[in-house]
DNA sequence: ATGAAAGCGCTAACAC
DNA sequence: GTGTTAGCGCTTTCAT
């Protein structure tokens, strides 16, 4: 088939032995049969099999990541710092995409799992109802598993690193608040975890403040610019006393908003605020700039790199959850001052 | 170790071929052997070894996809449709970032190659220097390999998806030129070949249209969000009369400039027209919105996917080139009309 | 410094 | 319908 360990040593008239510590580079040779090997290896561009070196437990010093959805730049960002960290460790990634979809993220995590992949990072969300829990809870008795931005209770080795989004939408909401109005709307996907929370979050405020939270305040739309797109101009339609103010549940849903609100000749900040979530690179660029909750992205994927290698190297964390610190960006898109 | 097929056979009382038959759902067996078998499988959670069955020839199909930067939309979007195409074949990809380092790249091909994949798939313009051609073209000896919007002369199994920048450059042109001035200006990285063909092109226009092409025409600077601000910052310092026009390499380079010369007071378009390059999904959604050139980034993926499979296939294009359509897309950040 | 050979976990050809 | 066994290409231990 291909040209092999063996072809090579019979080349260069020694055995396998040493041509594998040649090409490991480790074990003593001496050095001008060394050097011959090399040159063989260069000639006949020998490439050893990765499959074959697999099997003799060399760890491949690769972590499978799974996420939603590769054009969504929260997911981006946070593979970003995913990679800085593993890289400085010599970890490489192999990035699977799920389109959101369960089944393709179960067989996908099957394809990498034992051997390919020494363990998984998973980025972003879980479903509202998830159906992979145990599946992931039962191969974390295996493999470690580093849970971004989510949290699943069980499983051995099991860890999440996330930002308290509960916490973070109740400080923008206490940012956005004026004076005795419900004027503040929800946009987002309540079939995901991240927007339940932040609604959840959302209704606790309004009590505390004695004011009265409907399912009205909730305008649903997918996690996209177009989703914002469409939610904003949802709520457009419904001919709102202005001002008011919306709170996403992510930065594209927000971006889209923005725009499709703008279009609609709505004035922003003054008419109405919006305010995003996660700060990705962009909201910085958008005009009028776009307030949001920074959720750090790239360290939040440093982070889980660093905390995966250490779970490899059994440096188990002491709690199953560690957060992350987040931040309020207050840009031009939002404006509490009361008009 | 782990759970191996062994282990499985043994306390199933029957032979590994077996149990590799129902595994690999291929021979016959006994329906409540099969079952026990099954049962087992799930109890013990038993996995196969990748690496094990890779020995063997089995195709894993997975393709190997390289891209340099994973926070920049264009890969992101090229990404998204290589998937799509690839996934309705059952094909797997495998992601790698090489942050445009050419050791990076090659040290992850050679990672990836022989066998654990079955070629690759390398998104994005290569340097005007390519360090790694040669090394490329051998590889394409024995695996095919898909250069999207970038070209390699030789290479036996190697072809090119693209789209002639340079003529949509021209395209560009034509459209933002006024009356007999040198008024348009250039942003990008003429490190990497998607500009240096594009300034060439430029050069070509005014060239057949008698104007003078200089240095001055050029702005360095890199293909991101920030090199954009940068590039537009030291463009407005120079204090250029208005109206004047700027074509940039990328839409990361065009929305970051946008962003810059707002902040800077400029009008856009009545003082300056900006057109970015390859309309990205955020392009439509700036205010002003971007004019660009439609890559059809997706298209363009989902192409190269289809491609790839086919060589695999032993399905050869006719030529080395294949060309993708390209689109001029007039928003709202340029303005042709002489002011 | 170098070689022989066992073994990694699986598949598939062959025998029964 | 089921078992035996020879590889797949490499690493590594044990001799020499």
């Amino acid at each position: 088939m291909s040209y092999t360990m063996y072809d090579l040593a019979r080349d260069a008239g020694v055995s396998v032995a040493t041509v594998s510590r040649v090409i490991n580079n480790n074990g003593s040779v001496k050095e001008d049969t060394k050097q011959r090997i090399l040159e063989l290896v260069k000639d006949k561009g020998y490439i050893p099999n990765a499959y074959a070196r697999g099997m003799n437990n060399i760890s491949m010093k690769t972590i499978g990541v799974i996420i939603a959805d590769i054009v969504n730049p929260f997911f981006a960002e946070v593979v970003n710092g995913i990679e800085d960290a593993c890289q400085k460790c010599g970890y490489k990634l192999i990035l699977c995409t799920t389109a959101n979809n369960p089944d393709t993220e179960k067989k996908e995590i099957e394809m990498l799992v034992e051997k390919l992949v020494e363990g998984f990072i998973i980025v972003g969300s879980r479903p509202s109802k998830d159906n992979n829990a145990d599946f992931l809870i039962g191969l974390s008795n295996t493999l470690p598993i580093v849970l971004v931005n989510s949290f699943i209770k069980g499983g051995p080795k099991m860890f999440s690193i996330l930002v308290d989004e509960g916490k973070a939408v109740y400080d923008a909401l206490a940012y956005l608040k004026s004076e005795n109005e419900t004027n503040i709307y929800i946009l987002g996907d309540p079939t995901w975890k991240t927007t339940t929370i932040k609604i959840s979050s959302f209704k606790n405020f309004y009590k505390k403040n004695n004011l009265n939270f409907t399912t009205n305040n909730i305008v649903n739309c997918s996690h996209s610019y177009c989703g914002g797109k469409k939610g904003a101009l949802e709520l457009f339609k419904r001919n709102l006393p202005y001002p008011y103010k919306i709170i996403c549940s992510s930065d594209t849903i927000a971006i889209g908003a923005l725009r499709e609100l703008l279009s609609l000749g709505v004035k922003i900040p003054e008419q109405v605020s919006i305010m995003g979530f996660s700060n990705i690179e962009v909201s910085s660029l958008t005009t009028p700039s776009l307030s949001t909750v920074d959720q750090k992205l790239f360290e939040l994927g440093q982070k889980s790199g660093y905390l995966f290698i250490n779970i490899i190297h059994e440096k188990y964390p002491l709690n199953k959850k560690t957060y992350s610190e987040y931040e309020l960006i207050i840009r031009e898109s939002t404006n509490s001052r009361e008009v």
